[in-house]
RNA sequence: AGGCCCGUAGCUCAGUUGGUUAGAGCGCUACCUUGACACGGUAGAGGUCUGGGGUUCGAGUCCCCACGGGCCUACCA
């Protein structure tokens, strides 16, 4: 550079994210640009963020969501909305006390020494310190949150909340205690909810066990996948409709190993056709079981340990590992002669979520939550349209598993949590719920209490957060005005876990459905498909990736693969993809800043461009007409809009990323601003300022479209454009509107004459490329049309034309293009043909000209064969075959054109 | 066991009520270091939409079957 006529500003060549995304970061946070106010204007739009953990740092799937919000928060607070976008993290319980346990263990310290009250302390102070993490992140990658409402489920505001819906539900019967067959994870130590427990096809046996008929030389033979809970059997069932085995139901028979006498009964829920037919009894661990012996009133026997393995009622193998035990036991009942054969078997074994441990299901005491009552209003309030669950097909999804639904159990034996707000008097054993510690039991008085040791599910808080992050069970102006949230967006992977859950509370307790809507965005996998996960490694890191190729290239990246319904496959030369349009855009600008001087040239002030009666006023006539070139991108950038606002409302980010990227690429860079470079540089300074006005309001509309996807390079650039006059930052400044002017029929004309200007100068090109013309050398073309308005515009428009396909003239034929010489392009309105022979090869040329004859001849041929048919004529739309007659007349045209293209040449050569 | 989704260009994926020669990014080929940008420009090659059957004037788009891949729910011992 350094050229003395340059005048305009000049900003770095390249993009650097890593320069300029720290500093916004920071102002939006410091100037507290986004937070709420309940009393401010406008409709409302309202979203809470799911609560990451606090374990956790942001992965890819918090940066595709995190994303997916924040575009729809920024762009509805453009457009004007009343916008809240409430942060917060979630105390997760299971993940978060294992990995302090794990913490503390590294630093050699086991936690059960520390006692509950310490280690609570340790997870507290583990949490100031490690815990802020995901949310410093989030504000480093420039989330429009409104920090001064951040949550914390497990803050004491929180905590009042849980216990307040707690004792509500328990007083109102929905929360009991009981005793009941459930899932129990050996390592967590803790009981788990169905949806906790994962399910994988195993590969295992069916053992045949022969128990002998007490009284008779006779054996019962039943079929277990589970050897070593027959410690527990109490007795064995058979269908009452089997005959095999009528004779035996009310006999005994002897349990192997353990030497105990056990009943036969007859159950109906004995399947005849599984196994013999008759099945062991184990009620403390199967579900099943469990039913059957409440039904006949039999022993629940819990052979096992916390820990999963034998405890003292497994007699001999007391002490051994569940797993150890089961092999033993086949020895020994082999060397008994008591098994009869072991098969092949596959089934679904349950997996702690966390731990990947096998479950074992066991009867045991907790607290639960009767869920039928819960999900019959929220399964109306679906099927009523009041909650609009996106995609839909996640909708009967829901339905399914909301109309099947199980009692949830509430309890887990965990430190970290919410502590159930339920004390039992020592002489007693009753039970007091309450709010607050209560001072004496509720039943006979006693002061001697002791609260209940367990916590609560994690999930129990975080049904309740669009409601308690917004001041609920008070009246306040944060809850009147923000609830309903409008909007919840989160992974399909948590529909039953949490949203489902929100939904049954929220209705339950405010009378409302907490959110109107709830998109379930897709989730992000590697190459192989697998869910991308950082414990595994199979996981993109998204810190690393936006620090090398910029946040608002990964946002970019994700939002225009984020097609809803279908999961995303990351990869870098995507993310480099969307770093090269943050480039682009930032080159346009380097572009615009370059030429500065045009305008201030002209004398005129800049701040004025930017009011919105400027904006409005966009595009500016010159020597009393809109350039065609301003009407047809202008034209172009309404429809855009237009498409962005539509997709976004529909939320198909990927749609309305990929119209922006569209049009500021093709439309905007590779014709609009190629087109008026040379009348930038006019003498006619009037003219040089129109076009630079114009040029700068395509520009400044194109930026705040931009912004809600990548907001840093278009806070950036705004602020270097000078139109601060109107605020203090892009994100607080106006969503472009499509100006209805701009679709008028005059310029509906233009964009379609315009669009034939542009396939003028393609074909010129084309031939140009297929002569392997040297790319600077200006060489004569002829144009001709029968169309008397393109002609005329193209004379227009000559100028433009010639310097774009690099023409040393554009002479307008006053005939028929003949057909000697060079090389011709036919469409339907018009023929161009440089005449540079001596480089023309005829051979390629001719095989050109065939493979386009097929083509259109193929196309012309199912064309006529269905306007030929009566039956279609008769029953398509009028709309259809108006087009299709058009197109056809179009092609028969151009076939022509190409055919006496060919012969002229086969008669040359 | 039940349910859902996917199979479109070499790769990764779009394709909203069935309708005129099926699109994008990356990669590839040729040419171009041109005063916004080589993280660039121009032009181009490349799919008949997994296979089979059906509905329809017309199907990538709807229905059925098969094959291949993924996911979810489920107390069959």
């Amino acid at each position: 550079m350094g050229e003395t006529h340059q005048m305009g500003r000049e900003i770095a060549k390249a993009y650097e994210p890593q320069q300029i995304e720290p500093q916004w970061a920071d102002f939006w946070v410091k100037e507290e640009l986004f937070k709420a106010d309940p009393n401010a204007p406008g409709p409302v739009f309202s979203i809470v963020i799911p609560p990451p953990n606090i374990t956790g740092s942001l992965h890819i799937g918090h940066m595709l969501e995190h994303t997916e919000i924040d575009i729809l928060t920024r762009w509805h607070r453009m457009l004007g909305y009343n916008t809240l976008y409430l942060p917060g993290t979630d105390h997760a319980g299971i993940s978060t006390q294992r990995v302090v346990v794990k913490h503390l263990m590294d630093r050699g310290i086991d936690y059960h020494t520390l006692g509950r009250e310490e280690f609570e302390k340790q997870v507290w102070k583990w949490k100031a310190e490690a815990g802020s993490e995901i949310t410093r992140q989030m504000k480093g990658i420039g989330e429009s949150c409104d920090w001064s409402r951040e949550r914390f489920t497990l803050s004491p505001e929180m905590s009042r909340v849980v216990r307040e819906v707690f004792v509500r539900l328990y007083e109102e019967g929905l929360i009991y205690r009981e005793k009941r067959l459930v899932n129990w994870c050996p390592v967590c130590l803790t009981v788990l909810s169905d949806l906790e427990v994962v399910h994988e096809e195993r590969q295992g046996h069916l053992w045949y066990i022969k128990y002998p008929v007490v009284g008779t030389k006779e054996f019962l033979v039943v079929a277990t996948t589970r050897p070593e809970t027959m410690l527990g059997d109490t007795a064995l069932a058979v269908n009452p409709e089997d005959e095999r085995y009528t004779h035996l139901v009310g006999k005994k028979a002897l349990l192997p190993l353990m030497n105990r006498e056990i009943p036969i009964i007859a159950d109906a829920m004995v399947d005849r056709e599984f196994g013999t037919g008759a099945v062991k009894i184990t009620p403390a661990h199967d579900p099943n079981d469990f039913e059957v012996g409440r039904r006949h009133k039999l022993a629940e026997i819990d052979v096992m340990t916390d820990d999963g393995k034998m405890g003292a009622p497994a007699g001999a193998y007391a002490g051994m590992d569940r797993f150890e035990a089961r092999k033993k036991i086949v020895e020994d009942l082999k060397a008994l002669g008591l098994l009869e054969k072991i098969t092949e078997h596959t089934n679904a074994v349950g997996l702690c979520e966390r731990s990947k441990t096998i479950v074992e299901p066991r009867a045991s005491t907790q607290w639960f939550c009767k869920m039928k009552p819960l999900a019959e209003p929220a399964i109306a309030a679906v099927e009523r349209g009041e909650i609009q669950i996106v995609p839909d097909n996640r909708r009967e999804e829901y339905f399914n598993w909301m109309r099947n639904i199980r009692d949830w159990t509430l309890s887990r034996q965990l430190w970290w949590g919410h502590r159930i707000p339920a004390w039992y008097c020592n002489e007693n054993k009753h039970v007091t719920v309450a709010r607050e510690k209560p001072g004496k039991c509720a039943t006979c008085g006693s002061a001697n209490l002791e609260q209940d040791p367990d916590v609560l599910d994690t999930w129990f808080s975080s049904g309740l957060w669009p409601f308690s992050t917004l001041g609920w069970p008070e009246e306040t102006a944060d809850f009147k005005k923000y609830y309903p949230t409008s909007l919840l967006i989160t992974g399909y992977d948590i529909l039953f876990f949490w949203v489902a859950r929100m939904i049954m509370m929220g209705i339950h307790f405010t009378g409302k459905v907490p959110f109107r809507a709830a998109y379930l965005h897709s989730l992000v996998r590697t190459g192989s498909g697998e869910k991308m996960s950082k414990s595994k490694g199979t996981g993109l890191d998204p810190v690393a990736l936006n620090q090398q190729y910029g946040t608002d290239a990964m946002r970019f990246c994700l939002a225009s693969m984020a097609a809803p319904g279908t999961d995303i496959v990351l990869s870098e030369d995507k993310l480099a993809s969307a770093r090269n349009f943050a480039n682009k855009i930032w080159n346009a600008a380097r572009f615009l800043f370059l030429n500065l001087d045009k305008f201030e040239e002209g004398g005129a002030k800049l701040e004025e461009l930017a009011t919105p009666e400027a904006r409005a006023k966009a595009p500016y006539a010159y020597q009393g007409s809109v350039p065609l070139v301003d009407q047809w991108l202008y034209s172009r950038l309404a429809s855009t809009i237009e498409l962005v606002n539509d997709a976004l409302t529909n939320y198909r980010f990927h749609e309305a990323a990929q119209g922006v990227y569209q049009f500021f690429w093709g439309d905007f860079c590779d014709w609009y601003i190629e087109w008026v470079k040379p009348d930038l540089q006019s003498a006619d300074r009037e003219q040089a300022t129109i076009v630079w006005k114009n040029l700068f309001a395509a520009f400044d509309d194109a930026l705040r479209l931009l912004h809600p996807f990548m907001p840093f390079l278009t806070e950036e650039l705004w602020h270097q454009l000078p139109q601060r006059s109107g605020g203090k930052s892009i994100a607080l400044d106006t969503f472009p509107t499509a100006r209805k002017a701009w679709a008028q029929e005059k310029i509906v004309d233009a964009v379609d004459i315009f669009t034939q200007i542009q396939g003028v100068i393609t074909a010129l090109r084309n031939i140009r490329a297929e002569m392997r013309l040297d790319a600077k050398k200006k060489v004569p073309a002829q144009f001709w049309s029968t169309a008397e308005l393109i002609r005329n515009r193209v004379r227009i428009e000559s100028d433009a034309i010639t310097r774009l396909a690099v023409l040393s003239e554009l002479k307008i034929s006053p005939a028929a293009l003949g057909q000697v010489g060079g090389s011709v392009r036919s469409t339907a309105q018009f023929d161009v043909r440089i005449a540079y022979s001596d480089t023309v090869d005829a051979t390629a040329e001719k095989a050109r000209l065939k493979k386009e004859i097929e083509g259109l001849e193929k196309a012309i041929a199912s064309k006529e064969r269905q306007l030929g048919d009566e039956t279609f004529r008769s029953r398509a739309p009028e709309k259809i075959i108006k087009g299709l007659e058009a197109t056809l007349a179009g092609q028969r045209i151009e076939l022509q054109k190409l055919k006496d293209r060919l012969s002229q040449l086969e008669k040359g050569s």
